[in-house]
DNA sequence: TTGTTTTATTGATTTGGGTTAAGGAAAAGC
DNA sequence: GCTTTTCCTTAACCCAAATCAATAAAACAA
């Protein structure tokens, strides 16, 4: 059978997050969704466009980012495994400040707006879900606002290497300089900078 | 009746969000209710304890921020009729990284996490209600990092002028600057350099 | 392989905001 | 009222990062 498997990793995910969720709902929510890939260099959405899914990464790496004057400032990456939708547009059906593009390629699960809306009328546990990723989302984002504000630059970038090390793996430096808010040439005297650190500790002993 | 109304504000606040709301949920959710007051300068959360309720302010303004080497920087304002609360830390049951500090004599309506643990359990449609709040909640910051990435200093400060205009009434010049993220100094001199250009745009006439 | 494009580094220069310091204005307290 | 404290402004100097510019190194394609 091959279908048999198309949903299995969100399904998946599911029910790890909610252990409540029955065989039933997940019929439900399963008929709602739907598979969609995106070729490296891609869209998801495009700046200007409501948000109208959300889409559920199966593979692949996308970023979602401001463009201001020409130059794209990174917000996130969304890879495997995550969600990924501009969120503030999908809820309040404005259009999207954000573009989002793939830089691998990239396969979701997507829900679209009225089936999530439609779910949550069949399925009131599923209000619990969305609050649950409402939740996670304003947890998510208070930690990195909280980085933002407390941290320097420097303290920013050793915390992706040492906590996102994937991340330096599967983008280019520029791109995370973009995300850190900082300029290409900007990280690389950071780097720069530490290597010498690194040196300059070693030739103590 | 001297209680009478005495979390009026709340429930209106409360009916006017969702209108499907009864009012047998409601007395539910109002047995959850107490009242506090905190003096103006005094703290509604400190630094390191876990944010243990979500406060709707009946009246007076209260700050939101954390400490950084001594500064403290300013993320949000909470007026009246708002919601007011680390709710990260309040959800995770981790320690909060900031304090809220009183700049008015303030009231608030409060609700502990105990208490809305219950209330989700007696009355599901308050995960909607929850839901909605998060969400508001994920809306909000995700429009105050966007400023915070699009926007340069200068045009944030005009924002704040002409969006909320009460702020600048009641809070002293310095907490706005460090709001957004500068000194008190810098924002003197973006008020200065504004208003000669204003002197000097009328010099054309 | 070689040529082409993309990405990273390094240097010189500029700049916006931080820091320090001092004086003035406004509010609060007595 | 006067005094004290709190708040705002202005100026001089400093610094981290942006910008501009050139080169080097990788990645990719033909």
């Amino acid at each position: 059978m091959e279908h048999q498997g198309k949903y299995q990793k969100i399904k998946t995910y599911y029910f790890g997050l909610l252990s409540t969720l029955t065989e039933d709902s997940w019929k439900i929510f399963e008929s709602l969704l739907s598979i969609r890939t995106i070729k490296k260099g891609d869209y998801l959405l495009r700046e200007g466009k409501i948000c109208n899914h959300v889409s559920f990464v199966n593979h692949g790496l996308l970023k979602i980012y401001y463009e201001v004057d020409g130059k794209e400032k990174i917000i996130a990456f969304f890879k495997e495994l995550t969600y990924c939708c501009d969120y503030a547009s999908f809820l309040t059906r404005e259009s999207a400040e954000t573009a989002i593009k793939a830089l691998e390629e990239t396969e979701v699960v997507e829900i679209n707006y009225e089936g999530l809306q439609h779910l949550y009328n069949l399925v009131p546990e599923a209000n619990m879900i969305g609050r649950r990723i409402a939740e996670n989302l304003f947890i998510e984002k208070c930690r990195n606002s909280s980085n933002n504000v407390t941290e320097g630059v420097e303290s920013k970038y050793q915390k992706v290497v040492t906590e996102t090390p994937w991340l330096i793996q599967r983008v280019p430096q520029y791109m995370i300089a973009s995300y850190l808010g900082i300029t290409p040439e900007a990280l690389s005297r950071i780097k720069a900078r530490n290597s010498k650190k690194t040196v300059v500790a070693a030739a103590q002993y």
